[in-house]
DNA sequence: CCGGGCTTCTTTAGCGATACAGACGCTCAG
DNA sequence: CTGAGCGTCTGTATCGCTAAAGAAGCCCGG
C-alpha cells in the first residue's frame, strides 16, 4: 500500500494539484461541486490528507514549541514546580492550537544537543536559565524563552527573553528574615548541577567558585542567585553551602541527615526550592525536631503542599511564568520581552526567633 | 537576516549543494580537508545546521511520537496515572532519542481532530481506549498504541495495537471480592464521559446504556470494562453507578456527599481510579465515618499514595504500560502486538466483612 | 460589441534537504 | 598498456505541498 499524494487524486480527476490542494485548504478558491468532487474522490482512493511535514516546509512553520529540560522528563513530571509550570504553558499553547514537544537535554550531555537541532519547532521554551540547550537554540535562529533572570555573573553579554522572578532580591529577604530572628548558624541546601555531581558535600562560603561556574556552565541561575541572596542577606553569619542532590524531597532529607546530627547543628537551613524544604522538614521530624520551634526551614516556590505543611517560603507566580513563556513565544511582535514577575517572602510557622 | 541554506553554501564554495550535505551527514563521503573548510565557510555564513522539516521531508520520518490525551494537558499533569504512565513512556523515547509531542484532543471537539492530522509524527499513543483520535490517526497511516483493552461491546472490528490489563476480569475480582465480604448495596464511581456531561447524576443497571454509548463513543474501554466487571462480579446486589465529576479526588468528596448522607447509604464503594477512591475516603472521614469500618472503599490503580491510604485496589503495572506503548511505536516488526499485562487485587484495611 | 472585473482553475517556482546514479581521476594487478 | 576498483565529488530528481501570478471563461455596464 503505497501513499496517495494530492498529486496522484489530480492526476486521476484531470485537475491541477493546486486545485486538490485548495480543495482542502481554501474553500472559496474553487467552485463546491468542483470541491466536493476532490474530496470525495480523495476519500475513495485513501488519501489522508495534506501532509504535515510538507505543508511546514512550504509555510515554513509548525505551529509547535519545545519545552527543554534538563532532567529526564520523567523528573519534570515529578517535580510540581515543573508540572505547574507546564500546566500554565500547555493551556495558553492549547488554546492558540499549537502543539508542544518536550525535549531531554540533560546537563553535559553533548549528543543530546543535537535533538535542538533536530526538532522541527518553532520557538523553544526552558525552565531554567540560559542553559546550553537555549543558546544553540539562538544559534539555529528560533526563538528562546527561559524562566530566570540574566547571567548571575554578568559574565555574558544576554540574549534571549526571560520571565523571572527576582531571586536575588528575594533571596536577600530570605536572609534578612533569618537575621532578623538572630539565626547565625545557617546550611543551604542546593540541587546538583549535572547528574554525577558528587553530592552531600559541604562548602564555606570562600570555596564556592569552583561550584558557581558549574552553575553557571548548566543555566541554573536562579540557584547562584539564590545562594548569594541569602549569603548578603545573611550578612556575617556563619554559612555553609550543602550540594544535596537532585531537587527532590530525598535530598532534601539527605541533607537533613548530613546537617542535623552534628554536635552544632544550624539553627536555620534554607533551601533553593521547597521540595527540599519540605524533604528537610520530614528529616527532622525524623529525629523529633520540630521545624520551627529547634530549627527554622525556609524554602523557595511556595507549593500548594507548603501551606499545609507551614514552610516558610517565596511564593513566586508559577502559573504567570508559564503562560507569559508562551505568550512571548506566540507573539513575536511582543515588545516587552524580559519580564520581572512580583515575588514575595510568605512566613509560616517553620521560621521563629531563635531560641 | 535572510535565512542560508545548504544551497548558498555550495554556491559560494563552487561545490555541489550534495557535497555539503554529507560534509554535515556522511563525513566519509568527502575528503576530512575539504569537510572542514565546508563546516568553517557554513559557521562564517551563519549557516545553522541541516534543516529539520526539510530533512524529515526527504527522509519521510519525524523520530517523533506523539501522546494524546483527551482532557487539556493540565489535566495529564495533574493526574498521577497519567504522570507514571509518562515518564516510563518517555524514558524509552528518551532512550532511543526519539521527540515526544503531547496533543489534546478533548472528547467531542471534533476541531481540535485537526491537531492530529497537523501533527508531524510517525506515531501515536494514548492513555485510553480506541478514542476518536486514535481512529483518526489510523486513517492517516499512522501506527497508535492505545492503553486499554478491545471495544467493551465487541461492536466495531479492532484495529490498533493496545497494552491493556484485563479490565474486566480484574473488575471481576473486586465483585467477587465485596460479594463475599457480605456487601450487597454498592455504588460504583466513574468519571465523566466528556466535558460538560453532567455530573453526580445516579443510575440503576438497568439505565445504563445511554452512559454506555457515551463512554465507548470517547473510547473510555476501561471504565466499561470496569463497570460490567463489577455489575458480573457483585451478582444480585444492589448497585448504583455514580457519575462523579472528571478523575480526580474532588470528585470522589462529591460523591461521597451525595450517597453518605442517605437513609441508607452503600455498605461499600467501588471507585473506577484510585484518585476518586481517595477522595471518597476524605469525603468519609470528613463525615466521621471510617473506610473499611463504616463502608468499604475499592480503587483501581494502585497509585503510591494508595498503600499508605490503606485501600483495597487493583494494582496494575503502569509503567510496563507506558514502556511497553512506547516500545510498540519504535518497534513496528515486533509481532505481539496486542499485549495483556497481569493485574493484582490488593486488599487492604479499606474492606471489611459488611457488619 | 468592447473591455474591465469577477470567478475558477492552471502554471510556474520553489520550500531545504538527501537518494541515487553517475563521472572523474588515480592506483595497481595482470 | 589496459581496465577494474576505489575514493571523491557532481547533477538531477524527488519528498508533498502551496504562494503567487497568470489564463480562460463569463457577466455586465457603457
Amino acid at each position: 500500500m503505497v501513499k496517495v499524494t494530492q498529486q496522484d487524486i489530480a492526476k486521476v480527476m484531470g485537475v491541477s494539484v493546486m486545485t486538490v490542494s485548495n480543495a482542502f485548504n481554501r474553500p472559496d478558491q474553487l467552485s463546491a461541486d468542483l470541491r466536493r468532487r476532490v474530496l470525495d474522490r480523495a476519500v475513495k482512493m485513501g488519501y489522508t490528507g495534506p501532509d504535515a511535514v510538507a505543508r511546514h516546509l512550504r509555510s515554513g512553520r509548525t505551529n509547535t514549541f519545545a519545552v527543554v529540560f534538563e532532567e529526564r522528563l520523567s523528573y519534570a513530571f515529578s517535580d510540581p514546580f515543573s508540572v505547574a509550570w507546564l500546566a500554565a504553558f500547555s493551556e495558553v499553547m492549547e488554546a492558540r492550537r499549537a502543539s508542544i514537544m518536550l525535549l531531554s537535554v540533560p546537563a553535559g550531555d553533548a549528543e543530546a544537543l543535537s535533538a535542538i537541532q533536530d526538532a522541527a519547532v518553532d520557538g523553544i521554551a526552558g525552565l531554567c536559565g540560559d542553559q546550553p540547550a537555549m543558546v544553540r537554540a539562538r544559534e539555529r535562529g528560533l526563538p528562546t524563552v527561559y524562566c530566570t533572570m540574566g547571567h548571575p555573573l554578568g559574565a555574558e553579554p544576554l540574549s534571549g527573553d526571560y520571565v523571572a522572578i527576582d531571586d536575588y532580591a528575594a533571596a536577600v529577604e530570605v536572609g534578612q528574615h533569618l537575621r532578623r530572628l538572630g539565626h547565625t548558624r545557617v546550611s543551604l541546601l542546593v540541587e546538583t548541577a549535572y547528574r554525577g555531581q558528587p553530592a552531600l558535600s559541604e562548602y564555606r562560603p570562600d570555596e564556592l567558585s569552583g561550584l558557581v561556574d558549574a552553575y553557571a556552565g548548566v543555566g541554573y541561575f536562579d540557584t547562584l542567585h539564590r545562594v548569594r541572596g541569602v549569603l548578603d542577606g545573611l550578612g556575617d553569619a556563619e554559612v555553609t553551602v550543602v550540594v544535596a542532590g537532585t531537587n527532590s524531597g530525598a535530598s532534601g532529607q539527605a541533607a537533613g541527615a548530613l546537617v542535623l546530627d552534628r554536635a552544632h547543628p544550624p539553627t536555620a537551613v534554607v533551601a533553593v526550592s521547597d521540595v527540599m524544604a519540605l524533604g528537610f522538614m520530614d528529616a527532622c521530624r525524623q529525629r523529633g525536631l520540630e521545624p520551627g520551634r529547634d530549627v527554622s526551614v525556609v524554602g523557595f516556590d511556595d507549593l500548594p503542599e507548603s501551606a499545609a505543611a507551614g514552610l516558610t517560603t517565596i511564593h513566586q507566580p508559577v502559573r504567570d511564568k508559564g503562560r507569559l513563556a508562551a505568550e512571548l513565544l506566540l507573539d513575536p511582535e511582543r515588545t516587552e520581552r524580559r519580564i520581572i514577575l512580583p515575588h514575595e517572602l510568605i512566613v509560616r510557622s517553620s521560621t521563629r526567633p531563635v531560641a
